[in-house]
DNA sequence: ACTTCATATGACCGGACGGTCACATGACTG
DNA sequence: CAGTCATGTGACCGTCCGGTCATATGAAGT
């Protein structure tokens, strides 16, 4: 957590060194991320940013969690409610959290640090509840649907979780390629443009068809 | 490419810092990986391996590049031919590949360094190449099962390979969390241990199903 | 005017890194 | 024996890092 000193800060002063924090922990792995370079680009000096901040990690935690205070309020807010089928409700779930990616250039980068999130060394109490959180949302979200009979339950729960972490997680490489663009570029400003470009709905909608009926063959898997 | 004076070492000290080297990069990513903890390990001076590989880099690909030759060596001799059906086949490559990773402390070595492969920051033909190549052969096996009318047609076969891409990539990670064990530490011999005792083939089998067949309950996929 | 106090500063610290180089070693050659 | 050559060595270089701290600044309070 920032120190007092920080609240106190003129926001313009503020914003500037959030946002340069954000752009240098998007564009790099913790261990990667440089405080000097952060200082350097956001125009104070070394030790301003140790009167702001305990230390490095005090810095990056902060960022995650300003990230996921705002994804959170952005599904509350943009998100339809709970549908009656499960395929239509993970639809949504892909749907917005895309359109939080894509909607301001802050969220792109909370998008690109969270994605590093996960390979993250840093051992930290808040940090394994998120973890556990996103991955427990999904649980739940497979349960739901096999209780309402429209998820199958001949294998285990774990592994139909698995199959959409998966699909979650490596879905913006599968948007880059698409797009034609460098998955670790996708944040600049001409590679947004093509990603918005495409066809998200025909993208979102095959995804999810291929989720509940697999890649089979149609008449194989229709047929008696 | 090492130089000649690395081939004139006695094979018992080239093992060791071949050995060496490859924990360290299977330990780090790239960057972190550290030359002078891998010649304070290997029990070499700091020069010497100035003398068997110019830099850093050079090191890191021959690295990669045993791991390749092993990998390919491997999958030539133990996988059995192209099956009949593309979902048979499909889980041949998954079993071998696993087979593979667990047939020795060695490649488990390779398997854990050849995964940060993907967002390592060095740009290099062979590399770029071994990435496209292994991208390229599902592309390849996706439509040969297209052909033999196994794999739907009604999405591209972009969205196919993705899919098929993600369940592979992710897949360590879904062995890591069946069998309770920390991802990063699964070359560690007491979590190997314990994903080793998992029913591999069960879980191959219903991968495979779900991938074949989708998620979706079986009764709404195979009613009229 | 004097004191206090929050804040700003950048030189500096110890340590790590990749990489270099002048020199040491020791086996083979004539 | 001297000379050559491949190989070994670790102190050292420049650079960067996260973090500290003595000092400076300047507004507010009295």
């Amino acid at each position: 957590m920032p120190t007092e000193t920080f609240f106190n800060l003129p926001e313009e002063k503020r914003e500037k060194i959030i946002q340069t924090a954000l752009e240098e922990f998007a564009q790099h792995s913790y261990a990667q991320a440089s405080i000097s370079r952060i200082v350097r680009r956001a125009g104070i000096a070394k030790g301003s940013i140790y009167q702001y901040f305990k230390d490095k990690k005090d810095l990056y935690l902060y960022l995650i969690q300003l990230a996921g205070e705002a994804k959170l309020r952005f599904i509350a807010q943009e998100k339809p409610g709970a549908r009656q089928d499960f395929f239509d409700d993970f639809r949504d779930l892909l749907v917005v959290g895309a359109r939080f990616n894509l909607a301001s250039p802050r969220n792109q980068l909370y998008a690109q640090m969270a994605s590093k999130m996960y390979t993250s060394p840093i051992r930290d109490e808040m940090l394994t509840k998120m973890k556990e959180m996103s991955e427990a949302y999904i649980a739940d979200l497979v349960r739901a649907g096999q209780e309402k009979g429209q998820i199958r339950t001949d294998v285990p729960v774990e592994l139909l979780t698995y199959f959409l972490n998966a699909v979650m997680t490596e879905f913006h490489r599968y948007l880059a390629k698409v797009a034609g663009v460098d998955p670790d570029r996708i944040v600049e400003p001409e590679n947004l443009e093509r990603v918005q470009r495409l066809d998200l709905e025909r993208i979102f909608t095959d995804l999810v068809d291929v989720l509940e009926n697999g890649m089979g063959r149609e008449d194989a898997r229709w047929s008696p």
